[in-house]
This record gives C-alpha cells, structure tokens and sequence, in this order.
DNA sequence: TAGTAATAGTTAACATATTAACTAAATTGA
DNA sequence: TCAATTTAGTTAATATGTTAACTATTACTA
C-alpha cells in the first residue's frame, strides 16, 4: 500500500487548495466563479469559439460548460451565436461587458500569479511544468484506444 | 497576460485530467466514486476517525463529506458512531463490508500507481513532489491570517 | 441518393464543491 | 456558575463534475 498523503493526485489536489483560494478572491470581486473565469480568460484570447473547443481550452468538459455558459449568458458577458456553414456549432462570443471585464481582471490575477511564481526558483518551477506535461501527455496517450495516432509527441512539447 | 494553457493550475487540472481515468475505471468495477474511496483508503489506515479529521486527510470539505458518508453508510460501507467522551464528536467507523473491501480495491489501484511511476524517472518524480509540496506549504501559509503561528516548516517537511 | 454513421450541442440523473448559516455540545472567563 | 465563545457536525443554496442518452446536422458510402 502507497503513502496516499504524498501520492501525486493527493499532491496535485493539496497544491489546487493551496493555490487556488487567493484566485478565487479575486474572482469573487468580480461576481465570478473559477470556471467563468477560465471561460472568458479563453475568449479574451480568441472570441467566438465554437463551444466544443472552448471546452477543450477550459478543461472544462461539454455538459458543463452548457450550464456555465448559460450562466454567463444569462450575466450578459456573452451570447450563442449558431454559426451558418454548420448550423451544429454554437459560437460562444463575448458581449460589450465581457470584453471590458478583461482590463478589470487581468492586472489583479497577473498579480496573484507572480506571487506564485516568487515561491519557488525559476529552475524549479520550469522542471515542475515540464514534468506536469510530461506525465499528462505519456499518461493521456497510454490510457488511449490503441487504434489512435500513437507517437508521443503530437503536441510537439519541448520536454528538454 | 500570462500564457494560461500553460499557468499552474491550468497544468495541475491538465494532470489530474490525464491520471485520474485510469483509476476512475477501477473504483467504478466496485461502485465507488473517487471521493468514497478517498474516504475509504484513510479508514482502511486509521479507522473510527472523526469526520473533521477525515475530511482533512482527504482532502475533502466537512459538508461534501458528509452527503459522501451518507452513501456510504447508506451502500453499508461505513456507520457513524457518537463519540461518548464528546458528544459533538461523530466517528466514522468501516463496516465489515468495508474492510473487506480493502483487499479487493488495493491490490488494481496499487498496480495503477506503479504504471503511473514508470512515466517519468525517479529522481524527476521525487523533485515533482518535493516542488509540489514546497508550493502547497509556501502558498497556504501565505494566504494565512497574520495572527497565526508564522515560520514555514510547521510540518516538518523535509525539501532538498 | 437513400441510409447510416459521425459530429456539435444539449438534457438528464446523480455526486461533489463552495460558501454561509445553523444546531448542539463543550470551553472559557468574569 | 452562567453568559459568551468556540468547536463538531449538519443543512441550505447554488455551481460544477461525470456518465449516458438524446436531438439536430452534416458527412459518408453503398
């Protein structure tokens, strides 16, 4: 029997505890859940995303980001628009209020990340992604359908 | 503006993503969620444990432990004892279907572990917790209120 | 070109997360 | 010793996670 308290979906849950209360403060200013934010974080970067993408963007799957879009739809920072070469995609676009919710937010949310990144030595917190995205993408490809495109590097990450 | 896809806990999320599912398959062949195996993994070492005390080794609030160790109680996994000493003080205690249990899930969610060490090599796994739990430590004593006992290595964490 | 499979989005059912408020039992201190 | 606090657990309200099923389109193929 392993450890637990130190397995790393415990460390990964302990780290997203530690480090996500003083975000979602600054959410919380501005009447904002945590996966709002990610959603509009992602529109800022590119409006109009179909809402299939915007799931893969967010990390947020499809049957939820339905009711968080219709929260957010509903808040009037964005709206559907039903795209007209393939009226199956629903695109996720920001409103007036949405767009002008970015410069509000993202000087306080630069802010908290540097805090973050002050914790730890640049070296340090280089290897630490590196190894996140190390582990997430041997682990997403080995728990893959065997008739998929194998070879790792799809996403053409620089792993050292 | 920060990269996002990339941020920390946007690559905490992407990892968890990625090794969870694997476990998540053998939990469901013994109708268990994650959270009541997480509930069950830290009675299997430490059985009667109070439910606030259960809810931080698991990680997991005081009220969403307790609809979970209702279902629990409820699948006759668990019962729940007053403590006589204290009585605001409720243990949670496994049943004999509960330990019993034990031995069925460990060995499939040991083995799953291991597949998940393999990944990446051991000194990179050992630098990946150690950095995690050094951020973990740092990031919650600095969003802690001022008036409570400062200077980090409370826990006694042994990094580097 | 009809028939079938694949895709985008949604709904449904259940379990969990988050914050605030609330009850009962213990603790504290004037 | 009793009123004020604190602590353990719970409830309530809202938002999200997870899996399966379902609708409307579009693409594919015999």
């Amino acid at each position: 029997m392993k450890p637990f308290e130190t397995s790393l979906p415990m460390m990964l849950y302990r780290t997203l505890d530690a480090v996500m209360p003083a975000f979602r403060a600054i959410f919380t200013q501005f009447d904002l859940t945590e996966q709002q934010w990610r959603v509009l974080r992602v529109l800022w970067e590119q409006d109009a995303t179909p809402l299939l993408a915007l799931a893969e963007a967010t990390l947020i799957q499809a049957p939820s980001l339905v009711g968080i879009v219709d929260r957010l739809q509903r808040n009037g920072l964005v709206e559907r628009r039903r795209s007209e070469l393939d009226r199956r995609v629903v695109r996720v676009c920001l409103t007036a209020s949405g767009k002008a919710l970015e410069a509000q937010v993202t000087p306080l949310v630069d802010a908290a990340y540097s805090d973050l990144e002050v914790l730890v030595a640049d070296g340090e917190w280089t290897a630490l992604l590196q190894t996140l995205a190390k582990i997430a993408d041997r682990a997403k490809s080995g728990s893959r359908h065997s008739d998929t495109e194998c070879g790792h590097a799809a996403h053409a990450l620089q792993l050292t």
